[in-house]
DNA sequence: ACCTGAACACCGTTCAAGT
DNA sequence: ACCTGAACACCGTTCAAGT
């Protein structure tokens, strides 16, 4: 069997497994989602997995970071549109994972590896909210400050339900104080 | 053997198993500590605790009630300090059993029990700082808005680690921005 | 290199039996 | 009413063995 082929195969078993993993931990969360599961559901036996991902942690950040590449383009790309949309889409975008966020949380003490996730993904929205900041005015001496309340804010919005409203009148009233 | 001693047992049984969760719920986060580890520690089988507690959810909020009741009146005794002053005993309050709130966050999709006392908690919360913010001066038609967000703030605070500078730094910040 | 069946240690929880 | 020993179903993970 030609290399390639061998090759491509393992590239599809891996972004099944990716696939399949991601929907099971939004329907039914983290803790609740066995690898077992995971492993029936993508066609392969229970250990398998272990051979591409050192363990369970080890997935669910394949599947985050599978999740943040395909939405930061999206958000990145609408630099002309205003703050508080690009604010909402943002959030719009990670609130399919948002359940997922609480799991990071709640796992940020237990694995190195979420933790450093956890903390690159917290710096690079912290990033982006400081420069958005301050393009929309802020004085860059407090934009730090503000920016740490603004993701408090979004953390909130992504920790609890909301309706669409609800979100839309707290992410303004929020920039509103802000800026 | 008198009714009254066994009474008094019951109490005391519950009260030790109570006393040694918090603190290895505190210690080694709510996973990592194992029902048969609580009951070691409390001197009793490892199914006796489902004598007490329908299951381990149940114990988790008993716990937490027990922390809340001892440390509301210790922020509401504080009528005549400064708003800021408040929010930040309340945070140093809980704080010990903050990384607990993670943990609770997490389970709310998965208990009802816990979802129950999380909204509920929310809800006194949010009423303190209600009243507290129209207290302070803020007009009593954004002192909602203004609370949500004020949660979020302390929410965020209570999940990641900060310095007391920082804490403090960001709380006089937020209430700056609101008031 | 990739995949598996079988096993391991552990977990929350249940149940029939004891006092 | 209160407590236990023994068991159950399940879990994440490992390992020796196969291709």
């Amino acid at each position: 069997m030609a290399r390639n082929k061998r090759h491509l195969d393992q590239k599809v078993k891996k972004e099944e497994i990716e696939t399949v993993a991601m929907s099971l931990f939004k329907e039914q969360g983290y803790d609740k989602t066995s690898m077992a599961t995971v492993a029936k559901e993508a066609g392969v036996a229970a250990n398998t997995i272990y051979w591409y991902y050192e363990n369970k942690d080890d997935l669910l950040i394949a599947v985050l970071n599978r999740e943040v590449m395909q939405a930061m383009p999206l958000v990145l790309a609408m630099q002309s549109a205003p703050l508080s949309e690009r604010v909402l889409t943002l959030i719009a975008q990670v609130e399919s994972a948002g359940a997922l966020m609480t799991d990071v949380h709640a796992r940020v003490s237990h694995s190195d590896v979420v933790k450093q996730w956890h903390d690159r993904f917290h710096q690079m929205v912290e990033q982006l909210s400081i420069s958005e900041l301050i393009k929309a005015g802020v004085s860059p001496e407090h934009a730090a400050c503000d920016a740490r309340l603004m993701i408090y804010v979004i953390e909130g919005l992504l920790a609890h339900p909301h309706t669409m409203e609800e979100r839309v009148q707290v992410v303004e009233h929020a920039l509103a104080k802000l800026i």
